[in-house]
DNA sequence: CAAATATGATAGTAATACTATTATATTTGC
DNA sequence: GCAAATATAATAGTATTACTATCATATTTG
């Protein structure tokens, strides 16, 4: 059993899946196969075959296959607020805080064993690929209402909550940082596959050149007057 | 039979839907039936249903729904790029260039008659909805070397330029651009279904809200030293 | 008018995303 | 230590989707 779980929204799943065994093998498991083969081709059925259990059991952790990625999708944004209340406790400066808040946000993601079954490395991948496909869909406002995007929504409004800190006048702190967050995915995944839309260079300097265009588009749009 | 069709990637599609009546018409109501019922749950047989033709037919013109989807989007961002030409022919200043690429951007979106069969307002929801399901897929790689995504390319490469002739030694003026496409998008999505996320309001003053979040965008990243 | 092309009509298939049922393990509470 | 509750396995079944294939007929075109 690991140290530290996390309490994410009721409504993403039926059992809990971090107080059993299989619950923690699911977990696991969909996230390597979800990160390699893409939530399209990811079935159940394929996992249930991974971890050597049944399609039926998988429904009894969670409603649908959506609701499993939206589930994952979650605990990595839970997990980077946890990482950013951990980086900025003791700094007072606001402009040091949303630095400390873009650079956990664009660094690269490694294992991180106090999470034991959670391998943030490929779920930060699936993050990159599938977060947009998480919302947008026609059954949006029902799950918005049951609190399925919490988490997304609570990391928010912690930074803009430093954004108004740094200039209280702001007019745009949310639409900023949501851009920002948005931004810190879909340009990694344009640095990988359409290298044309970005000046973010896949490879060793990708996530210094992603901290520093997402300081530059930060920093730009709160210092305009 | 319009005045006017633009030349797409002819990957896009098997047959060109611009030059048949069928072909018209399958794109005429996919663009209705997709904005109504979102991608997903739009069905190839459903559509034929409905302009009263076969299945097959269908698939006589386009290769698969993700392909439609594709041809769509490709489409709208084409006529962007063709508004923002109409538009910007005779003005010299950079700046006001780019703020007219904004302006259209950002601006609510009506039926031009210019283009018979294509209902810009219903095609602008679905880009707002799908664009990005467009290429977050794992065939991108194979979809970008097809050309599938030139529209996006070239309008972005446009506006890039324009960012250039702002500020020649800007270090990121691809991926603000797309940054800021993709935020156009983004931001009125979220104004009506995530409101917390965003500070542009839904109704009335959503197109003025987002002119001017993209202009405080642009403009600050881009004036920043 | 023949040939090419476009569409219709119909059928079929593998896979997906579930739901349902019954049986057997395993855990837990007393 | 046992009964009750709970978890999982095993199996079966269904509607829908996303196609593919074939052959006939209508329409256009050279």
């Amino acid at each position: 059993m690991t140290t530290l779980t996390f309490k994410l929204n009721r409504h993403l799943y039926i059992r809990d899946p971090q107080h059993s065994d299989l619950g923690q093998r699911i977990i696991s498991e969909s996230i390597t196969m979800i990160a390699a083969l893409g939530v399209e081709k990811f079935t159940f059925k394929k996992l249930a075959g991974k971890i050597d259990c049944t399609e039926a059991s998988v429904y009894r952790y969670f409603e649908n296959k959506h609701r499993l990625l939206v589930y994952l999708v979650s605990w990595y944004w839970h997990w980077i607020e946890y990482c950013i209340d951990k980086a900025i406790t003791n700094i007072n400066e606001p402009e040091r805080k949303l630095k400390e808040c873009l650079r956990i946000i664009s660094e690269e993601k490694k294992y991180d064993p106090t999470f034991e079954f959670v391998n943030e490395e490929a779920l930060h991948r699936i993050v990159i690929a599938e977060f947009n496909k998480m919302y947008l869909t026609k059954s949006v406002d029902d799950e918005n209402e049951e609190g399925l995007f919490g988490s997304f929504k609570s990391l928010c409004k912690k930074i803009t909550e430093i954004v108004l800190e740094i200039k209280p006048t702001y007019t745009f702190p949310s639409a900023l940082v949501s851009s920002l967050l948005v931004a810190s995915t879909q340009q990694i995944f344009f640095a990988e596959h359409l290298p044309s839309l970005t000046n973010i260079k896949s490879g060793k300097s990708l996530h210094d050149d992603l901290y520093l265009f997402l300081e530059n588009l930060a920093f730009g749009a709160i210092q305009k007057n």
